[in-house]
RNA sequence: GCCCGGAUGGCGUAAUUGGUAAACGCGGUGGACUCAAAAUCCAUUGCUCGAAAGGGCGUGCGGGUUCGAGUCCCGCUCCGGGCACCA
């Protein structure tokens, strides 16, 4: 397809000069107002892929917007680059993962810069950086030191092929491991934490005041999992002062609780199972330990719910009868106590278990007389509990609480789902943990001056799954740092996300060399105004860089007060590749730089902008093809309206007439009352697409932004046919390549360069204001419906009156005859825009 | 199972406070330009009855509220996503 100019020559003229120009480099004195707009920073994968082409499209968008409406805009760029691909590709190839990672990153900035993406690369941070890494490791030792990083015992995915521990996004659905297929098992292994669980209160609570959509605030709100209730101490019969604590958060049921139900791996287990039970309990802890938490929980149905008497009873405290006290894999450790009691009348579980092990029932909430089921978890009144019985549910709790603590045997509690954060990673490509086990000292961490640790390059990558650190001799065998004796290096590298959750602090001041970042720094930038991102980050990595900013807060390194990094958030929809029949032929797996050599950066960006709204998911599908021509066409015909005489209409004229044409209205200052009126028709046209778009940014409606810039391109041409004058059509030429700036921005550089000659630059003009009076027209089109029906338009005046309205739609022939020319029964008048009138039919 | 989100022409989609359903684009059809094609431009394009004028129908399905519902309420269906023995 033949393009109406150079489209890479141009691309690429304008990315060199961004660059050069340092235009989107902002510093911290900057005069003008400042704002943070952030695209998480990618997983350097290779050349980009649509999805990355979407995002950083917005992301862009928003920064050349946010510039030219007048703001500092801080907008860095950097890579996420330790990861599991680059050491598996080691594994595979023998490339060390350095290598592997810095070609991918060159190839994925390229593409950035293809694109036409701007940033301050002065701030570029990548993970595997050794300064980037050396901050990692400062700030897991003041975590360490506040006691928010610990080492604890984790029951953990563990893969006996592979011999390592896995994470969860590793063992697929049916509990195997995706690397080597066997059967994924729970093991308890000694793991670093981090403790979120510390900030679980705050990260919910603070969730409130965030501006992020609404369904990622729910996300995390379930993840995090807050629930009220009460714990109980249950003591066990003949075992005075040994008491089994449960949690629940139905205190009202306790009347109920039949028996008791500890967790397989609950400390409790082994000391409080009776001998003749001990064969059938030890079956069952060793089968829950083998089974995946994965395996243990998805299978559902009474096969699962299996339990073990274990010979002991404990006492309900509201009744002082003694129940069985069970094990059962459905109970799990690390929620709550590790320990319930079970009210099987009130809780499907419990109701299901009960059955299958012939214990007891007693319901103490009266059911809805249709019930016919079993457990019944709805509202209802207190029944046969004593001085509980006739209460409601909600007051029954508090009088249970209130009659626990006054008995000391239970206490209101909050429990949280929310788990602490396994860090520990068995993987080579990572940032190390900087510790040292001392025989005599214990844990002691690596002095500052001595960081960063750095995994040596010589190690053996190799398949067996191993930490590759901990066969390294010269790694592991070191000194301590504390008494000087033999030590032991620790091997496990952190979790990727560790690096992404403070790399928004370090962009702020990057080049801090005695400390993460300064402070100062962060107070100017922090909070991200507006984060950009894909909706899978709703969880993990939104939370952990929410614990981390507060954490960090609370050592010391971010400003205090500064609770949350990012007031705004915005998250994209993704790329699908449609069902199975799309083909690999069929170009819904074209990369982005097949574009780029092609229709230009500026028609794919266009295609993403307009394809739909961007939350929303996006089909590559065999029309995407067209879609993305479409745009194109678009911006050739923006061209040569632009830049060429005839605007683009060889039908419309030839030069020679475009030229008289002007002529004449030269020779004719006083328009004639046509051409005033396309001129002011194509003037409100112009301020209308101003308000429209500038609104449609600040909505997040880049689509209807696209439309409303078709249209205006549209209107240009037409009212110039009809007589605009040559000024208002120049002005309304600029609007346009303003207007489309920030979405388009090579084609627009180049045009307006084009325009108003050497050095101009469109991303450095003002974002164009509106007039709000000429947005406001003074005939419109009012809707004459009967009984509901459209059957007329008329043009009618802005300011018209009720009864005008009603007089001119009562004058309609049209609206005569659907009347049959009788007096309508009632009149709805909502001038200028509709009367309805009404007619009784009988 | 629970919690979110969605369903509008042949297709992507628009309709911001209940007030002209389909803006903008893709695709289709007809035409202009051309020796011809491409490119470009113009016109047309929800379905349906009708020669036309004009009429009827139309926002997943069934009800309701209202002068008026894509929009609000109740009850479903299907699709997508999140969580899933969390006591």
């Amino acid at each position: 397809m033949a393009k109406a100019y150079d489209v890479q020559g141009i691309e690429r003229k304008w990315q060199r000069r961004w660059l050069e120009n340092g235009d989107y480099e902002v510093d911290r004195d900057d005069p003008r107002p400042h704002c943070y707009v952030l695209c998480m920073y990618p997983y350097p994968s290779g050349p980009a892929h649509q999805g990355h082409v979407r995002n950083y499209t917005f992301g862009d968008l928003m920064v050349r917007y946010r510039t030219m409406k007048g703001y500092a805009v801080l907008s860095p760029i950097g890579f996420d680059s330790f990861g599991l691909p680059a050491e598996n590709a080691a594994i595979a190839t023998g490339v060390h993962p350095r290598v592997f990672t810095e070609q991918r990153i060159d190839e994925l900035r390229e593409s950035l810069v293809s694109l036409g993406a701007v940033y301050d690369w002065r701030r570029e941070v990548r993970s595997h950086d050794p300064a980037y890494m050396r901050w990692n490791q400062v700030i897991f030792k003041r975590l360490f030191d506040a006691g928010l990083a610990y080492r604890g015992t984790a029951s953990v995915n563990w893969c006996p092929g592979c011999k390592t521990v896995l994470a969860n996004e590793q063992v697929l659905s049916d509990g195997t491991c995706e690397r080597s297929g066997d059967q994924v098992a729970k093991r308890s292994l000694e793991q670093w934490f981090f403790r979120i669980t510390a900030y679980a209160e705050e990260l919910l609570a603070d969730l409130e005041a965030l501006e992020w959509p609404e369904r990622v605030k729910v996300m995390q709100k379930n993840w995090i999992g807050r629930s009220v209730g009460a714990e109980v101490d249950l003591p066990v019969e003949g075992r005075p002062g040994i008491a089994i604590r449960v949690f629940t958060t139905r205190p009202d049921t306790l009347f109920g609780m039949t028996y008791a139900v500890l967790a397989p791996e609950h400390p409790m287990v082994k000391e409080l199972t009776a001998p003749e039970c001990r064969s059938e309990v030890e079956a069952l802890v060793e089968r829950s330990r083998k089974l995946s938490e994965i395996e243990r929980t998805s299978s559902g149905g009474g096969l699962a719910k299996r339990g073990a008497f274990t010979g002991s009873r404990v006492v309900n405290p509201v009744t002082g009868k003694p129940v069985p006290l069970y094990i059962a894999d459905y109970v799990l450790m690390s929620y709550g106590t590790g320990a319930i009691m079970a009210v099987p009348a009130e809780d499907e579980r419990d109701w299901e278990f009960a059955q299958l092990h012939g214990l007891p029932i007693v319901r103490t909430v009266e059911v809805p007389e249709s019930f016919d089921g079993g457990a019944w978890t709805g509202d209802g009144l207190k029944i046969n509990s004593e001085w509980l019985d006739g209460l409601s549910i909600q007051e029954a709790i508090e009088r249970a609480i209130a009659w626990l603590e006054g008995h000391e045997v239970g206490r209101r509690a909050v429990k949280y789902r929310l788990r602490d954060w396994l860090v520990s990673r068995q993987r080579y490509w990572g940032c190390p943990i900087p510790v040292v086990y001392c025989e005599s000292c214990g844990i002691v961490t690596v002095p500052d001056e001595q960081l960063p640790v750095l995994a040596p390059d010589d190690v053996q990558l190799l398949p067996t799954g191993e930490s590759p650190l901990a066969s390294h001799d010269g790694f592991v065998n070191t000194t301590c740092p504390k008494c000087s004796q033999r030590a032991r290096r620790e091997t496990d590298t952190m979790d990727t996300f560790v690096d992404s959750s403070w790399y928004f602090l370090r962009f702020c001041d990057p080049w801090s060399d005695n400390k993460p970042f300064d402070m100062d720094a962060v107070k100017q930038w922090m909070p991200v105004d507006q984060y950009i991102g894909g909706i899978e980050h709703a969880i993990l990595h939104l939370m952990y860089a929410r614990f981390f900013t507060k954490a960090l807060a609370d050592v010391g390194f971010v400003p205090e007060g500064m609770r949350e990094p990012f007031s705004r958030l915005f998250t994209q929809g993704m790329i699908r590749l449609g069902g199975t029949k799309m083909s690999k032929s069929k170009g819904n797996l074209v990369a982005p730089s097949a574009y780029f050599d092609t229709v230009g950066a500026d028609a794919l960006r266009l295609y993403h902008l307009f394809v739909g709204p961007p939350a929303e998911d996006v089909d590559w599908s065999e029309q995407t093809g067209e879609l993305i021509e479409g745009c194109s066409r678009f911006l050739d015909r923006v061209w040569r309206l632009a830049l060429s005489d005839d605007g683009g209409s060889p039908a419309e004229s030839s030069r020679a007439a475009n030229l008289s044409d002007r002529a004449g209205l030269q020779q004719d200052p006083v328009s004639t009352a046509p051409q005033r009126s396309a001129t002011e028709q194509l003037r409100r046209a112009v301020h209308r697409a101003v308000a429209k778009v500038s609104e449609d940014f600040d909505r997040w409606s880049y689509n209807t932004a696209v439309a409303a810039c078709m249209e205006l391109a549209n209107a240009i041409p037409r009212w110039r046919r009809a007589g605009a004058s040559i000024e208002v059509v120049d002005e309304a030429i600029d609007t346009l390549i303003l207007l489309l700036a920030p979405m388009t921005p090579h084609l627009a550089a180049e045009v307006w360069e084009r325009r108003h000659g050497q050095g101009a630059a469109v991303h450095r003009e003002k974002w164009p204001v509106f007039d709000p009076q000429l947005l406001v027209e003074d005939r419109v089109t009012m809707v004459v419906q009967v009984n509901g029906k459209v059957r007329d338009r008329v043009e009618v005046d802005a300011s018209t009156s009720e009864e005008e309205a009603v007089r001119y739609a009562l004058g309609s022939p049209k609206v005569q005859d659907a009347l049959g020319h009788a007096a309508p029964t009632r009149v709805v008048a909502r001038p200028p825009n509709l009367v309805n009138l009404v007619i009784a039919r009988d």
